[in-house]
DNA sequence: GTAGTTTAGCTTTTT
DNA sequence: GCTAAACTAC
């Protein structure tokens, strides 16, 4: 098939072409960003002649990966299969595979998970005999991550005074140390967590030169899918690999900048051009998903954002209608009133099921949703959320696996060695753990000699379940991966004792593991696939573990969260919970910067719908089991424009802290010129100790009141000092008027028509 | 020491 | 509402 050029505008066709030399694209939503990369892949293969064996395209999702690699096959057929086309993560474990021993790993290296990660933490913490309320797992392995995704090994971290002293501010000033034993214990499993993949692909590239010299021969052209959410260990590994050819293509948004959470700086897409001077910069402007109103709106909201390449994205659509909103009252009536729209205008308009898509900040918001949408019968699909690869049962049966083809893995095996029951507690566990490190050997070796170590009956069921263990992997060259698992299911009693769980949930369990089952079962039975061993098997599936049958091929309404939402696009989007505390996150709101990330996330929502968007929010809502008055600042004001418009900032900051102190906080809003003037109240809370703490000043602001502020741009800024010990100190501004509604970050006005609900 | 039962505490987003 | 820790009974 012809490389299909013709089909695309002149700045889209400039950058499929231009192939040669460093290249930056950035395409604003909905520009034909995949269309443009995978063009960019076929041209290389069909018209330059380009072997497909030295192109590297990495992505961040494997959704994402199987999409192009799909694309790419339509045009340049089988040839397609050679390129190195994957998420980050998965290309890197490849190469890794290829090179462990160099780093003092097997190939068959375990990946931990985060939840590994943390179980790990949590009993190094425990044998440190650290106090587990300052040294949680969660902010540890936060600590640690962040490092590694700057490229600090653990020696580093602990020989550098500069992370000692953060530390010991923070109160925790043994972080270095857990760091250090957390790497130790890694290495000893034979396992890598999701950091390491990365950390340790960057060190084997950087400490052995010949490795390093093979792939950047290799990697002739090296193309990178939403390159806004690289980290820096992602982009130096890039740039190393770029380092001959220097052929790097990078894709990207920096206006949909949206992991800052887990190292992604956005920085990379923003300097870019400094490490590569003669960088051949092409921006796709026109976007072609949405109506004018929708992608104005859009821009509206991050046009005040301070960390932005500048770039005008516009639409030849039509002007299309205006955002809607629907305001309930309980998260169950804001389901019923969301689903009942989505009805309506499915019936109204002949629309599938799939052409509409519910997003939310938090997972956790789905729950009302779906209960909505099953008492009216509408079929949805939730992406993301709790995978089938995250539920215990499932997790169980893969530490089995993963054990047996890695007996040093310490994860696995706490999973596994009581479950089902065998009367092998976690005393005894930790006494083996002890033993181990005292003699300096393996735990496995511990395991297979455990009357040395521990008393008759404990002992005995260890060894038996070792001999197991060590039957089962005799066979592991000789069996494929699912004779192997089914056999372990089996012997092991896990299928059995849930079996025997007759209640409604441990069938689903059951079930479960009969379904992982039978994917092992198609895995093997793929004629395409010409490894079928239990090791090729869990290389894939650590982590491939999001995208379960999302090919049903089904007509369902779509519900996620909208970071799982980037990349995909609907007719109508409803984006619900657009509340304070919800979203924007509470969590996001101390510094401009996660500010600012907060409003890029918003605009990956609005930018998701084709024809319409409604907001939908709650007065109160269920939150752990109670009814919860949630404060939907409203600012009532001036009814005007036809889209929606946000203008710029905060209207409520929140900062929390356990000492006396004295604060200033600034905040400001827009005024339109139509406003004549907007009442103003400010209230500080404090929600612990001090009372002294009054809703205070109330004071008017007027439209030629406006002021120019360095970091908040044009609007109206307050300063308020706080003063008192109290944990969480809020500025709040209400008003009275009607239907124009005021986020914590951002004003809304709406049509009169607009308002729905 | 382990298994079974009750209670406390928690939630942002994900490869 | 759900999970992990704490508690209780063997």
């Amino acid at each position: 098939m012809i490389v299909p050029l013709d089909m695309l505008n002149e700045q889209q066709r400039q950058a499929s072409v231009n192939t040669e030399g460093p290249c930056m694209i950035i395409a604003g939503a909905g520009a034909g960003k995949t269309k443009v990369l995978t063009t960019r892949i076929a041209y290389l293969i069909q018209e330059k002649k380009v072997d497909p064996f030295k192109i590297l395209a990495l992505t961040f999702t494997n959704k994402a990966a199987n999409e192009m690699k799909k694309r790419i096959e339509q045009v340049v057929g089988p040839a397609a299969k050679s390129v190195w086309l994957g998420t980050f993560h998965s290309c890197f474990v490849r190469l890794l595979r290829i090179e462990a021993d160099r780093i003092g790993y097997p190939s068959s290296f375990s990946i931990y998970d985060t939840t590994d990660s943390k179980s790990l933490l949590k009993s190094i913490i425990k044998e440190m005999n650290l106090d587990d309320k300052t040294y949680t797992p969660n902010t540890v392995l936060s600590r640690i991550s962040s490092a590694k995704n700057r490229l600090i090994t653990a020696q580093e971290y602990i020989n550098n005074p500069i992370y000692q002293q953060d530390d010991e501010e923070a109160m925790k000033p043994r972080v270095g140390e857990v760091f250090v034993q957390y790497a130790k214990r890694c290495l000893q499993a034979s396992a890598m967590d999701f950091d390491d993949i990365l950390l340790n692909t960057y060190l084997l590239l950087n400490q052995h030169l010949d490795i390093l010299y093979k792939y950047q021969e290799r990697f002739q052209y090296i193309l990178i899918d939403e390159f806004q959410d690289t980290n820096l260990a992602q982009y130096a590994i890039v740039k190393d690999l770029a380092g001959i050819h220097k052929n790097i293509c990078v894709v990207g948004d920096d206006a949909q900048s949206i992991y800052a959470f887990r190292g992604a700086n956005i920085r990379n897409i923003l300097n870019f051009e400094k490490d590569y001077p003669n960088l051949t910069i092409i921006k796709l402007e026109q976007n072609y998903r949405s109506t004018q109103n929708i992608v104005e709106a859009a821009n509206g909201i991050i046009r005040n954002n301070q960390l932005q390449l500048k770039k005008n994205v516009w639409t030849a659509n039509e002007k299309g209608e205006v955002i809607g909103l629907i305001r309930a009252t309980t998260d169950a009536e804001e389901g019923r009133l969301v689903t009942a729209s989505i009805f309506e205008i499915k019936m109204q308009n002949q629309l599938r099921n799939e052409d509409f898509a519910i997003l939310y900040r938090t997972n956790s918001q789905s729950r009302a949703i779906e209960e909505a949408l099953r008492k009216i019968n509408l079929p949805y699909r939730m992406l993301g959320g709790t995978s089938f690869y995250q539920r215990k049962e499932v997790k169980d049966l893969l530490a089995y696996l993963r054990f047996i083809v890695n007996h040093n893995d310490e994860e696995a095996l706490k999973r596994i060695i009581n479950e089902p029951k065998r009367g092998i507690g976690p005393s005894n566990i930790e006494k083996m753990v002890v033993a181990a490190s005292d003699h300096g050997i393996p735990l496995w070796e511990v395991m297979c000699n455990a009357k040395n170590f521990l008393s008759g009956r404990v002992a005995e069921a260890v060894e038996e379940f070792a001999h197991m263990i060590q039957t089962i992997a005799l066979d592991l060259t000789k069996k494929d991966a699912y004779e192997i698992a089914s056999e372990i299911a089996k012997r092991s009693g896990l299928l059995k004792s849930l079996y025997e769980d007759k209640t409604v949930e441990g069938l689903a369990r059951y079930e479960n593991v009969q379904e992982l089952l039978s994917g092992i079962k198609a895995f093997t039975a793929n004629p395409e696939q010409v490894d079928t061993s239990l090791a090729t098997f869990l290389q894939d599936v650590a982590l491939a573990a999001n995208n379960e049958n999302e090919e049903d091929g089904q007509d369902k309404i779509s519900l996620m969260t909208i970071h799982a939402a980037k990349g995909l696009e609907f007719k109508y989007v409803y984006i619900v919970g657009i509340e304070e505390d919800l979203f924007p996150s509470p969590m996001m709101l101390g510094s401009r910067e996660d500010l600012e990330e907060e409003r890029r996330l918003f605009y990956v929502a609005l930018t998701r719908a084709q024809k319409k968007v409604f907001l939908s929010y709650t007065i109160s809502r269920y939150r752990f089991g109670k009814l919860k008055q949630c404060e939907v600042s409203r600012f009532i004001g001036e009814i005007d424009p036809v889209y929606l418009h946000m203008a710029h900032v905060t209207n409520s900051y929140t900062e929390r802290t356990n000492t006396n102190y004295t604060k200033q906080f600034i905040s400001s809003m827009r005024i339109t010129p139509q406003q004549k003037s907007v009442k103003v109240k400010f209230q500080a809370y404090a929600q612990s100790s001090n009372p002294a703490f009054q809703p205070s000043d109330t004071s008017q602001l007027k439209s030629g009141m406006q002021v120019e502020h360095p970091t908040f741009g044009i609007g109206m800024v307050i300063s308020v000092e706080l003063t008192g010990t109290h944990k969480k100190a809020r500025i709040a501004f209400s008003g009275s008027g009607e239907k124009t509604l005021l986020l914590s970050f951002a004003k809304l006005k709406i049509l009169n028509n607009s308002v729905e609900g």
